[in-house]
RNA sequence: GGACAGUUGGCGCAGUUGGUAGCGCACCACUUUGACAUAGUGGGGGUCACUGGUUCGAAUCCAGUACUGUCCA
């Protein structure tokens, strides 16, 4: 039991009491209740070799928050927590481990190996699964699932062999991204590119004739020796007499021929290009198109090859090595005309960071086009829903230029590709280890060395962890999903494939709406990276303000317009302030529940201030379910905040406090204290679980909550008509402004704060006259007054004074008032007034203003424009009296 | 190179259909009254990036420029 005692809110020893219960009652396991609607999300499976991060925690939170309104709501939900493989990352982290122990991965041989990945993803692979608890996520538990699950894998090899029986799949020879560091293929998604300051080097092919020679332009001198020709545009006049000529390649005693393609861009370099066909995309291309060679001068691991295209200098060197001997060479034979600055675009390898090397090879990939119609459609026709809507775009310009799908790593961590081959040569897919060949009588068979793109097996989550291809119980409950929440870059990565992998498996979307949340950057605008060290770790940010205080401040930052959020810690502590003010706030309304059994409140016995805090708790209910609705995280967040704090600690509870000390009036106020109190915890929970649950779990509940176990099956509150009033707003509005009124009088004339004074109200209306004289208690209390009087006789002299509309709020101060440090101030706000006026006058004095603009606005103005006057004639009369 | 977003007091941000610019932090002053000094009360501070246009009236609508960021090539 965690007991309030005086002072602050302690989130740490409320957290660690709330997650123990929640897992050792194991609220948070799957529940599904007949003819109830039904509210699902999959949670974008975390990497196991990863840590919570910030768009992890944010993620998380959105998600939690909406998971916990609707199961609070009535909904059957599911939350699908899960892993996936990460086949790069988790097999470089196991390499990364076992060099430290001396060993190599080929040494061990593929078998051994995979074991030892298993051994690591026994002891770390739920890492991050863990640290999701901190944040109080309420996922279902009991279905943790993970891309190497049997049953997933299962799901994987039925995807695949569906695709390769009706054609999709395919072996290509091409150029594919290659990271020489992590030795295999990536998809162009996987490739980073980054502007990089290189040079543009302009080198001289001469011209075999001896007739001069091209000069070529290019970045990477030292894929020369993989050139078969030099290129210029047809329609290029410059070079028309050279095509059909031939060069000698530099460095080497090679002829290659000049040829004319329309892919060389004129304007770029000197309308010469260099072409390489087996270590450039676009290169490839024309090589295919003029029926030129290939020849490999770079092999897997980035060094240049030993065979007849290397001359031995360059031999088995690294790349970037062979570049600058390679410059060295070319400038030593006068053949370098000219190198210049400049700075171009360079794909890195997502995962390490090293520059990718174009690499051709046998690969198997994935053809996209007529898989990618159906997606384009139900994106299109708003099916599925993006969420700002303007991601649609994204989505649907990649998709419908969408290129074939690299779907070969050359790892050993991961789903082997269910390839067999057997020795007569028949290749086929298979879901499970054949024992014959499906083409003939061969035993023997061998599987593809390859792996899949962990993105592949990611693809099938949200039906593959529900038991797809066998139509389970929840399955047939929860899918289509209801949203799918994750970050803008992982769009066409990973929500564009779930997208075309279900519609083509499952015959159906895989979820409604797809939300994007902004990004967390740092406080100056950058993007957070561990390995730039400007990352901020959630789990210290927990640590250091607690759960609920960061799950605030992300629901805060929520969906917005914006496409990011930059991270401030200030933010993080003023939530943490909030929290301690809430928790105060229940400390005080549940001391002074003793002796009250709860009960609903009587609308006919309340006073003003009981109608209007019932009229803003409601009204807040009514626009958090609205902002729910729209996902506006913000706004919802923002109304819960605004009402606690401003309306009910700033006012309420003040004048709870007169309330409670009349005996006549004690009982309703405690209704209303705990009503409100009691809904607010409710309406707050999916956004800070701990603090909620902690004084929920103290707070004395009617019968009708018996039945629930924690705050979190507790039914979400809903706005109530019967509390709706607008006239307890405008006259509760209208005696807050005078206490204000008082209270700036107050120090505008530096009365201490101790002492009390008497307050003279002149109203010439007589309605507002009996409201605030049947409230003069509240103005007494909240504005420290010994008196109220109501009359309008004339004032003392040395009376300060105060307009609210056509209201006189005058305080006789008598000696009280300093009299020139309130020159000073009254001087200000004259200046001030009439800068406003001048302003105002502008406006009204415009001839065209009174003619064009609608007559209401017009009066509106001028109604401005003489409680502005009012106001300057006050603070004149009041400067005159000072004299 | 293409697309998208942002630019509002010192900082971080709100500003629904165009009609006297708001909030939090920071700042200044006062206050330890019995929920809370992680607090209360009052106050100072902005020609809403720039240039044009539409309009009686623009932070808000339109066009362009600059800077920042992101995604795709």
């Amino acid at each position: 039991m965690v007991e309030p005692g005086t002072g602050a809110y302690n989130p740490k020893e409320v957290e660690a009491k709330w997650t123990k219960e929640w897992f050792d009652k194991e609220v948070f396991d799957l529940d599904i209740v007949r003819d109830r609607p039904c509210f699902s999300c999959a949670l974008p499976p975390p990497n196991i070799t990863g840590n919570l991060h910030m768009g992890h925690a944010l993620n998380g939170t959105l998600q939690d928050v909406l998971i916990r309104l609707k199961r609070m709501q009535g909904y059957n939900v599911l939350w699908q927590p899960g892993t996936d493989h990460a086949g790069i990352s988790t097999q470089m982290v196991v390499e990364r481990k076992l060099k430290k122990e001396g060993i190599n991965r080929r040494d061990l041989g593929r078998e051994k190996f995979v074991e030892k990945v298993w051994e690591w993803r026994k002891e770390y692979g739920d890492t991050i699964m863990q640290q999701y608890r901190r944040l109080g996520v309420s996922f279902s538990w009991d279905r943790l699932a993970f891309t190497m699950d049997e049953n997933y894998v299962k799901a994987i090899y039925r995807a695949f062999v569906l695709l390769y029986k009706d054609g999709f799949i395919y072996r290509g020879n091409r150029i594919c991204n290659w990271c020489p560091r992590c030795l295999t293929s990536l998809s162009d998604l996987e490739v980073e590119h980054e502007d990089v300051k290189g040079h543009l080097y302009l080198i001289k092919y001469p011209l075999t004739d001896g007739s001069g020679g091209l000069t070529v332009a290019t970045t990477r001198p030292e894929t020369l020796l993989g050139d078969v020709a030099v290129a210029v545009h047809p329609a290029d006049d410059r070079y028309k007499e050279f095509v059909g000529k031939s060069v000698k390649l530099p460095l080497t005693d090679r002829k290659i021929p000049v040829i004319a393609d329309n892919y060389v861009e004129r304007d770029f370099g000197t309308g010469c290009l260099k072409i390489t066909p087996a270590h450039d995309a676009n290169d490839w291309e024309v090589g295919q198109r003029h029926n030129l060679p290939s020849p490999v001068v770079i092999d897997s691991e980035g060094k240049l090859c030993s065979n007849q295209y290397v001359p031995e200098q360059f031999q088995r060197k690294d790349r970037f090595v062979v570049r600058k001997e390679a410059v060295a060479a070319l400038e030593e034979q006068g053949l370098m005309v000219e190198i210049k600055d400049y700075e171009h675009g360079v794909g890195h390898c997502e995962r390490c960071h090293t520059v990718i090397e174009p690499y051709l090879s046998d690969q198997w990939y994935c053809s996209m086009k007529e898989l990618a119609e159906p997606a384009i459609k139900v994106v299109e026709e708003e099916r599925i829903k993006f969420v700002p809507e303007r991601y649609a775009s994204t989505y649907l310009d990649w998709m419908r230029n969408i290129r074939d799908w690299c779907i070969s790593r050359q790892l050993w961590w991961g789903h082997r590709i269910p390839v067999w081959t057997c020795e007569n040569k028949h290749v086929d897919a298979y879901e499970t280890a054949p024992e014959q060949c499906s083409k003939c009588d061969s035993k023997k068979l061998e599987q593809d060395e390859d792996v899949l793109d962990t993105w592949f097996s990611s693809a099938l989550w949200p039906f593959a962890t529900l038991g797809w291809p066998e139509e389970s119980r929840e399955f047939k409950v929860f899918y289509p999903t209801t949203i799918l929440s994750t970050a803008r870059e992982i769009i066409n990565l990973w929500v564009a494939r779930m997208i075309f992998t279900s519609l083509r498996f499952v015959k159906t979307i895989p979820f409604k709406e797809v939300l994007i949340h902004p990004v967390i950057q740092t406080p100056d605008g950058k993007r957070m990276s561990k390995s730039k060290g400007n990352a901020v770790d959630p789990l210290d940010m927990i640590e250091k303000y607690g759960a609920d205080a960061n799950r605030f401040w992300f629901a805060s930052v929520g969906i917005k317009g914006d496409q990011d959020v930059r991270f401030k810690e200030d933010k993080l502590d003023e939530y943490k302030r909030f929290a301690n003010k809430l928790w105060n706030a229940g400390k005080f309304v549940l001391t002074q529940l003793e002796g009250y059994t709860p009960a609903p409140i009587d609308p006919e016995k309340l006073t003003l201030a009981d109608r209007w805090i019932l009229h803003r708790f409601n009204s807040m209910l009514k626009n958090v379910s609205h902002a729910y609705n729209e996902y506006d995280f913000h706004d919802a967040t923002r109304e819960i905040y605004d009402f606690t704090w401003d309306y009910y600690c700033d006012w309420y509870i003040e004048i709870a406090k007169i309330q409670l000390a009349k005996p006549e009036l004690k009982e309703q106020t405690q209704r209303v204290l705990h009503n409100i109190f009691e809904g607010l915890m409710r309406a707050m929970h999916p956004t800070a679980p701990f603090i909620t649950d902690e004084l929920w779990s103290r707070t004395p509940k009617s019968e009708l909550f018996d039945n629930y176990d924690s705050i979190m099956f507790a039914p979400y509150p809903r706005d109530d008509e019967r509390f709706f009033n607008e006239q307890s707003d405008a006259e509760m509005g209208l005696i807050m402004k005078v206490i204000r009124s008082v209270r700036n009088v107050r120090q505008t004339f530096n009365v201490p704060a101790s002492l009390e004074v008497s307050v003279i109200i002149q109203a010439e209306n007589t309605d507002e006259k009996k409201l605030l004289e049947a409230n003069a208690d509240y103005i007494k209390r909240l504005a420290k007054a010994g008196t109220v009087e109501f009359n309008s006789s004339a004032l003392p002299p040395r009376t300060a004074w105060d307009k609210v509309g056509t209201i006189k709020v005058a305080l006789p101060l008598g000696d009280a008032i300093d009299v020139e440090k309130t020159r000073e101030k009254l001087k200000q706000q004259l200046a001030a007034t009439e800068k406003e006026i001048a302003k105002q006058r502008q406006i009204i004095d415009n001839p065209d203003f009174a003619k064009k603009a609608p007559p209401e606005k017009v009066q509106a103005c001028k109604d401005v424009l003489s409680d502005l006057e009012h106001k300057i004639e006050g603070i004149k009369q009041q400067l005159q009296m000072l004299d």
